[in-house]
DNA sequence: CGTAGATTGGAATTAATATTTCATATTGAC
DNA sequence: GTCAATATGAAATATTAATTCCAATCTACG
């Protein structure tokens, strides 16, 4: 009669939480250099994910082959499978969203109605916000405000699917009463409308892949004349970026072919109060 | 008097944004191969951070020993050195971001930067978003779906802080191929344009207290004429739901006295692309 | 068009790292 | 206190991955 073999019994945590739990529960039964690393890999996870068994078992006090040990008791087959897991646990920090989305489009796919349509777009312009909120620079976006601040007329640049950012600026530097061109297409008028602008102004270009060609050429034009310029885009490979003083990087997520525009409105919004905050800030100390 | 080593003289990115700068500097003189390895790196950081040598190249199209030459001419001594700085990068990220984010709500408070204005509008978007994720009622969404996926042609009408979002619906149905007509106020047409809708047509109309009266009046008008709307406004009181067959109440949350607007782009996204997957089922079932 | 220099691909080599093994120490039961 | 079972340390080994090297291929310049 033959035994099943011992490890098909085992059930292997694959996610961090279930990990953390199953060494929480047993922790009273484990041998002393056993529950000496249990106890360093629950503390320091980071040094887990990234290190060598022989640097960890080094800084946890223990002898590498107790490392392995441990790892076994857990019912990995190795050191290095129980290291995948906390490393998953680092990726999936940033990427949690992502998997939401991913299942959503999923539920789109099997024609789950349309509901799964607006949570789709939900998630994206959370995913989107929460990566901008992460990487945005604070130093350039300093740079950029103090930039605009200081220009006369302040251009707005963008075509097709960055257009709507762009009439929102608009509107809000209005608003603000800080004088502003939007370069709009229709017309024809942009080669003329842009030949007023100086070194003394300043300009808002906006664009993304596939950049409209229209976009490209008005922010080279503009940008020989002088006028500092900065883009919002996409990547930092993006034509705009070489043309531009300051530019920011934002990367939208997309549901159904259909990219969110969330982030760049946050951040539209915020360069335009700040920018007006700016002036008002200057404005004081001239009077004060 | 000695000469300085060589390797002394290298000026190594430590850190994951001197790196950026550098390889972004770069960027234009590096051979094919080089740059693609580079453009892989920043697009996929994580990737860096985990993979192999052997992994990271394969998924980047390249050989492990481009990898290596690409760490090199950044003036790393090989591959590992790189990778320690996409590894401390996920370190860090992971263990200060509380910190941070603690750290710039006392700097806001004693009005340090500009960053605060950032960070209250990306707040604002993301409490609107779950606010109209919760809030949205399904059988509403679904009734203007299905009562914009009939019409012939899809008006947008919207003024000032909510043209934006019209003018992003009137692109993406574009690109669905979905026949629309943005109502704009530029030309003073507006009447005239109006004037074509039939019952067989859809309207959706977008406006917030303090409502524009053109908007309204233009709605009301259209509505006289028998042809349906889709409301999004942001009150139950609010002068465009009585003319309005269906209607979402959307409240964004304000920042320094701008209103976000990320939670009705997001029902507007939802919104047309729902209406174009509906109009794609209907197509098939006619066909089939 | 041809050649020198740079770039690239792919295999060979070297380094590193995980795992296994075995001798020794420790613990707990009788 | 002794024995068996278990746990631990340290070194040997096997595995895997990084790096180097060389031939082939491009590129730019004369």
């Amino acid at each position: 009669m033959a035994v099943v073999g011992a490890t098909m019994d085992e059930r292997v945590p694959r996610d961090f939480e279930t990990l953390r739990a199953t060494i929480l529960d047993r922790r009273a039964s484990l041998p002393k250099r056993i529950a000496q690393i249990a106890a360093y890999a629950l503390d320091n996870p980071d040094d887990i994910a990234f290190g060598t068994a022989a640097s960890i078992a080094a800084s946890a006090g223990v002898q590498p082959s107790t490392l392995i040990r441990f790892a076994q008791q857990l019912g990995f087959d190795g050191f290095t499978s129980l290291q995948q897991v906390f490393r998953e646990r680092l990726r999936e920090r940033n990427s949690s969203y992502d998997e939401r989305l991913a299942a959503l489009r999923a539920k789109a796919e099997e024609g789950a109605g349309h509901r799964a349509i607006f949570d789709g777009f939900v998630a994206a312009a959370s995913t989107s916000l929460s990566d901008i909120s992460r990487s945005l620079n604070d130093a350039h976006f300093e740079e950029a405000v103090t930039l605009l601040a200081k220009a006369e007329t302040i251009y707005v640049l963008a075509k097709r699917r960055s257009y709507p950012v762009a009439s929102y600026i608009a509107y809000a530097l209005g608003k603000l009463k800080i004088r502003n061109q939007l370069v709009e297409s229709a017309a024809g008028l942009n080669a003329e409308m842009i030949g007023f602008a100086t070194p003394r102004d300043a300009v808002i270009a906006i664009s993304f892949s596939p950049y409209a060609p229209a976009t490209i050429e008005e922010t080279r034009s503009i940008a020989e004349q002088g006028v500092p310029i900065v883009a919002i885009t996409d990547s930092s490979f993006s034509p705009l970026a070489q043309f531009a003083k300051v530019w920011f990087e934002v990367a939208e997520a997309d549901f159904g072919g259909f990219r969110s525009i969330s982030a760049t409105m946050a951040l539209a919004m915020a360069l335009t109060v700040a920018v007006g905050e700016k002036r008002r800030e200057a404005g004081r100390r001239r009077k004060g």
